[in-house]
DNA sequence: GCTTTACCGACAGGTTGTCGGTTAAGTTAT
DNA sequence: ATAACTTAACCGACAACCTGTCGGTAAAGC
């Protein structure tokens, strides 16, 4: 029944990785603070000491876990911008919804996180997207400045403008009917166009198309 | 040295502002998670079964702050916006900053409210000011179409947006300098004005009107 | 006098983080 | 090669909390 405590070592790395996996896999099912720290050393099999040993706290393990999460898609962004033979504009809609995680890895932990329990995931999260993906949103309309495709007098605030509510509103559209999703990109299209002091419907079809296929 | 436990009676709402008083400036000095139940109780002076009497959670307690500290703000906006006779830019102005607690009651709240611990608190209350003060805002905008002021074809994603921003972006002005505040301010004027379709500074002064003198 | 409701405090069951001790792995010395 | 030593992963008991429950008591209202 009970396990016997054979003594199992391994790389700190590997150990840390190991905790990573079933603590965010723990904190998707649960929320964070619904799952315990027993609840990763139980299904591990590793003992209390164990965990401590690889992290101070248990805020540290969640800020460890924000820090895979977004790497990966602050550098996915970094990529796509680089591409200098893509149109601007698909650049630019690419790199936004780069930090819209649907698509990403973690696209089942995107259910959870708005659940109080995440709250501090869901803002960490946010925090450290945002402080990445918006210095790359700045240099592409700065790029498009330079074409004569946008006219940005304030390009930082634009994109931070353009960031934020995106990660907010397009947060919450699961609970939306189509048709309403639909408005909402059509809005947000406008608007963005707006900001950008681009020209009309510029951006649209661009943006219309990521939004329609990610969300069927 | 131990208060002798003289049995003190008083209504349910009496009783219920009184937890609320002391929780919200507990939440304030320790954060949501650091602050315990037992701080509360320990600093009223009532028993464990006396606050789960009136509240069922610790969570719920919250709920019932960000109740009490949304309301004023809602209801304080909701009033602003229709005083007619002022112009539409200064109720617009004055609306989107109800919502930025400063000025309120809250405002020793409003440093402690980023500190992670905060998290659940933050989240809340801007859900709750979103919901409660886009209405408003929208119908502003509405009002402003109609008289040839703005010209918005979404106005409520329109009032969404500029709300979302500022509560996310004037959050964290207190860590920066003042003439980065300034350019923050004007850059947001900017896009507000180019959001609603409005004429060059429109908005401006209004806005810098505000900020300028609510932080000094 | 009876019912309702505010109040009490012990308690169960859970949580995080600490710490001294143990064992495996890696390193140096002989 | 192997013995002796150092480092680092690992263990599990434990202290010090925490939240929420529950049976019982006392005051208020009818």
């Amino acid at each position: 029944m009970k396990e016997k405590s054979m003594r199992v070592v391994k790389s700190a790395q590997e150990r840390k990785n190991e905790i990573l996996d079933v603590a965010e896999q723990l904190f998707e099912e649960k929320g964070f603070d619904n799952a315990s720290t027993n609840d990763i050393i139980n299904r591990i099999g590793i003992a209390r000491g164990t965990l401590y040993h690889h992290f101070a706290s248990k805020e540290e393990i969640l800020d460890a876990i924000v820090e895979r999460m977004t790497r990966e898609g602050i550098s996915k962004a970094s990529l796509i911008v680089k591409e200098r033979s893509v149109p601007i504009c698909e650049r630019l809609t690419a790199a936004i919804m780069a930090l819209n995680i649907k698509g990403g890895a973690a696209s089942e932990v995107f259910d959870q996180i708005h659940r109080p329990q995440n709250a501090l995931l869901h803002q960490k999260m946010q925090e450290r997207l945002l402080e990445g993906v918006v210095p790359i949103i700045e240099g592409l309309i700065r790029e498009g400045n330079e074409t004569g495709l946008f006219d940005s007098e304030y390009p930082r605030e634009a994109a931070e403008m353009i960031m934020i509510y995106s990660s907010v509103a397009f947060d919450e559209l699961t609970n939306l009917s189509n048709e309403d999703i639909l408005k909402k990109g059509q809005a947000f299209a406008y608007h963005a166009e707006k900001l950008l002091g681009a020209k009309e419907n510029t951006l649209k079809d661009a943006i219309m198309n990521i939004i329609t296929s990610q969300n069927r």
